[in-house]
DNA sequence: TCCTATGTTGTATG
DNA sequence: ACATACAACATAGG
């Protein structure tokens, strides 16, 4: 599920919890989600510390505790916070359960293709303060993206937008709804795109990018809130689905390994 | 039964 | 060494 806004609007599920100690922990810990940190150490440190707070960035969120401990999360393709009473009776997917006092805070993900990080140390861990800036950030400007798509010239522009070390937080649906914005067919190749091009193109990032987390923070709603009709998101998975702009049917294929959705005429190759 | 899924990574190839 | 393409990971739901 979770592209940059979404994995935002998992983050604040915790928030009940911050500032509260952790009474008890449970893991699964033959879980895959566990690859690259050890389960009976996180199990061994949080009971008896307190979550401080929490920062969400590209895909990946970042825990503190006290006692300088971090816990990262990313949630994959199907990987979910909740919040849950504090008798809660872990599940089949829940894979790291927090047992606080009045709730309990829960990691779920039933494809396991999320991960949780944990590092003890007197600052964020290196993973963390290595992520590419936020594609809403100053640092993120034409002469990075015209810089980047040249290196990746004869990439296909949609695979491009996926990557994490230009686009941090930009998924499938993201950079569809980008491209369609900016006019641009997602089989052009990414350095064939002109300087306008490139203008359209990181321009239409930082504002789909900032109205989808805007969306985010102006909903209470239990889940995540989808984009409004005038986007192209609503219509993609539609069969029979139409342009919000042009009216004309949208086209589906795959590119990249992954299903994408243009406008033909409106994005031209 | 078969197909798809808002993600990343390791490996093969050029 | 670098860029590109794609299988693999694991599971549920249509």
């Amino acid at each position: 599920m979770p592209e940059l806004a979404e994995v935002e609007f998992y983050r604040r599920r915790w928030n009940p919890g911050i500032g509260q100690r952790i009474e008890r922990a449970f893991l699964h810990a033959r879980a895959g989600v566990f690859k690259t940190c050890s389960p009976t150490l996180i199990e061994a440190t949080l009971p008896g510390i307190k979550l401080l707070s929490s920062e969400a960035a590209a895909k990946q969120m970042l825990f503190r505790f006290s006692g300088d401990v971090w816990l990262g999360v990313h949630l994959g393709m199907t990987g979910e916070l909740t919040c849950q009473p504090p008798d809660f009776a872990p599940r089949k997917h829940d894979h790291l359960v927090l047992a606080q006092a009045k709730r309990t805070l829960v990691f779920s993900d039933h494809r396991m293709f999320g991960r949780i990080q944990f590092h003890i140390g007197p600052g964020a861990p290196v993973w963390w303060s290595s992520l590419a800036p936020a594609v809403t950030s100053a640092a993120f400007n034409i002469e990075v993206v015209s810089k980047f798509l040249r290196r990746r010239a004869r990439a296909p522009i949609k695979s491009v937008l996926l990557m994490q070390e230009c686009f941090p937080g930009i998924g499938n649906w993201m950079a569809d709804e980008i491209l369609w914005r900016a006019e641009i067919h997602p089989r052009r190749a990414a350095g064939s795109l002109n300087e306008d091009e490139i203008r359209a193109l990181h321009r239409e990032t930082r504002w789909v990018a900032r109205r989808a987390l805007e969306i985010i923070s102006e909903s209470d709603a239990a889940e995540p809130p989808d984009p409004p009709k005038t986007w192209l998101f609503p219509h993609r998975w539609t069969d029979g689905g139409r342009c919000p702009k042009t009216g004309v049917l949208l086209r589906r294929e795959e590119i990249a390994s992954r299903t994408t959705c243009w406008s033909p005429g409106r994005q031209k190759l």
